[in-house]
DNA sequence: TCTCACGTGTAG
DNA sequence: CTACACGTGAGA
């Protein structure tokens, strides 16, 4: 009908709006830059895994940060008020090093900060879904199989489905491509476009959430926003980010 | 009750 | 690893 731009026959395209972000739901018309990501967000994610870069659905156009090369330095740190002298790890995929799509981890690391953008705006009383993993593995546990069913008896709330942090950069996107495997596989794969599944989710839940390694600067250097990166247990590679300030 | 989407198993 | 399929929790 009159959805959005993608003129995907995908009767989800509109649809995002439906569960998608705590506080967003008004995607009246997405933001001018691209529909994708919501007006404030302002990293890019850089998934182009698949390679089909459809710019309206990538929504990856100003971000043009693609890469961990000190991408977000200033914006990123900037909007997110970190007070000097903390130590920030931003994470993202390899792919492209948008660390933004792990905004919500970055949060965690601070400390403190990411509630006002995930918890608070959750209305479900379930906690953080960010948090619980890292936390210590509360909802998803590692239990195997059992998947959801009442495979929890024992653990009553144990085995929980998590939920989209709704911070990331897939959860901020708005729109489903239509052309990854799970828009095409909708109805059978009952997935969520591969473009729009949280980061969050990604992880195993077991996973600690984000279990990487925190290092301290390279020898010799002060720790002024460089960028290196690190593979996670996944192999993944992570760009963490340090803006440690030393107090001189 | 329906739809969406997470979790998981299986196959390629 | 990715794709696919299905069970099922959770929300509308």
């Amino acid at each position: 009908m009159h959805q959005n731009a993608s003129g995907n026959s995908n009767s989800e395209s509109g649809r995002a709006d439906k569960n998608s972000l705590p506080g967003s739901q008004t995607h009246h018309h997405m933001a001018p830059s691209n529909g994708n990501f919501l007006p404030n967000y302002s990293g890019a994610d850089c998934l182009n895994k698949q390679g089909h870069t459809h710019s309206d659905m990538m929504g990856l156009s100003e971000g043009g940060g693609c890469n961990g090369g000190g991408v977000m330095g200033g914006s990123f740190l900037g909007s997110l008020g970190i007070p000097p002298g903390v130590i920030v790890m931003a994470m993202g995929s390899a792919a492209g090093g948008g660390i933004s799509s792990e905004a919500g981890s970055a949060f965690q690391m601070t400390g403190g900060q990411r509630a006002l953008t995930d918890c608070q705006q959750h209305t479900n009383p379930s906690p953080c879904p960010s948090s619980s993993p890292s936390s210590g593995a509360t909802a998803g546990g590692g239990s195997s199989s059992g998947a959801s069913g009442g495979g929890a008896s024992s653990g009553a709330a144990a085995k929980r489905k998590r939920k989209r942090c709704g911070v990331c950069g897939p959860c901020r996107r708005l729109i489903n491509c239509g052309v990854c495997s799970s828009c095409r596989n909708r109805k059978t794969g009952h997935q969520i476009c591969k473009f729009r599944k949280c980061e969050e989710l990604k992880k195993k839940p077991g996973s600690g959430g984000g279990t990487l390694e925190v290092r301290a600067p390279p020898a010799g250097h002060r720790a002024h926003c460089s960028l290196w990166r690190v593979s996670d247990t996944q192999g993944h590679f992570r760009t963490c980010l340090y803006t440690s300030r030393l107090q001189g």
